[in-house]
DNA sequence: GTTGAAAAACCGTCCGGACGGTATAGTTAC
DNA sequence: GTAACTATACCGTCCGGACGGTTTTTCAAC
């Protein structure tokens, strides 16, 4: 279920979003994070002391990794116009192999951290907010941006929540749709 | 806090929604909804006869409202290509009193049912799919509905977590975005 | 139009269980 | 000798739900 490798701390983290992701919020328990860890709860609160900070330290892992994904797929579009904006599309829309790996991560710890206290989300706001800073520094015409971020975090939550599923086609047909989007005023 | 006039019934959704609202998911106990309907917690219990009982009544009662608001502001916006989208863009981004009255009541009611059972969800889900078939059959090029509908679920979830605020300006900027993408095509 | 009984609406208390957290005594590896 | 644990026992709290009893409403029979 868990490297047994890794060290202790990362192990913990692991374990705690698999069980959130497995089996739901109301399923983390401190006993039931240790054990999947493969540790003592005494264990476990040795690393972290209460809920709230192993909390805290999933949702701060989870900002570094939303950074850093960010920062890659924007490293990786040209240059030019609209460059933030596309790689807002291109980290939504990936293929499906270990594509949802980083959304489904983010939704359980997304969902396990608000329950027990909405400012433990922090982090990742300030994660969106540089994504905005982004996207309004992008060059594209006002709004823009701002409706292609919104387009990707409505298929961040639809996923979250299960709403619906959209087809291979329909994605398609989506991203051709943002895309010229993307162009207009050009 | 909640009309004492209103049937027990009623009251009783009524607190359990205003208490999510105010003091999150973990406060919705039995106890607390019968506190603040101004019943006791077995008068409750005789109305709704579990706690996920109560979560299914919100659930179903969201689902008609939604439904309610879709219908009334389908029925607002010009006959013609893109109506639906039109009433999606329209029911989102409505004047701000009053407005975000239905998208506060969905969010408690979402988050609850969420924690306690995924699949309480299922009444919106099938909104959900209802909103998703007008959207397909609105004449609009392929994606670009879809891509409205993702936009206007995007700020919902954005406003559920608090991950950041829009100014006015930013919100005309976005609407007027989404309306030309609505137009592109024609 | 009174009565009387059933049904509905509701009260207040209790219990079993789980969870977060504490404490402690001991163990292993470096 | 110190950091990194294990194992276990325990405490206080809270929650969902069960239960038995009580008041209020309904409504038919007389």
């Amino acid at each position: 279920m868990v490297d047994a490798h890794a060290d202790s701390r990362t192990r913990i983290l692991d374990a705690a979003e698999a069980i959130v992701q497995a089996r739901g919020v109301p399923a983390l328990t401190l006993e039931s994070a240790a054990r999947d860890a493969g540790i003592s709860k005494g264990g476990l609160l040795y690393h972290y002391a209460s809920k709230e900070a192993l909390l805290a330290a999933m949702l701060g892992r989870l900002a570094e990794v939303m950074e850093a994904d960010f920062a890659a797929t924007l490293a990786a579009q040209p240059e030019g116009r609209g460059r933030a904006a596309r790689a807002l599309l291109a980290s939504a829309l990936k293929e499906p192999v270990a594509a949802c790996v980083l959304q489904d991560r983010a939704a359980a710890v997304f969902l396990a951290a608000f329950h027990h206290d909405p400012a433990l989300l922090d982090p990742v706001r300030a994660v969106f907010a540089r994504m905005r800073a982004a996207i309004a520094a992008d060059g594209l015409p006002p709004g823009v941006g701002q409706a292609i971020m919104c387009a990707t975090d409505g298929l961040f939550m639809v996923h979250v929540f299960g709403l619906y599923t959209l087809t291979p086609a329909e994605l398609a047909d989506l991203r051709a749709a943002l895309e010229r989007l993307l162009e207009t005023g050009r």
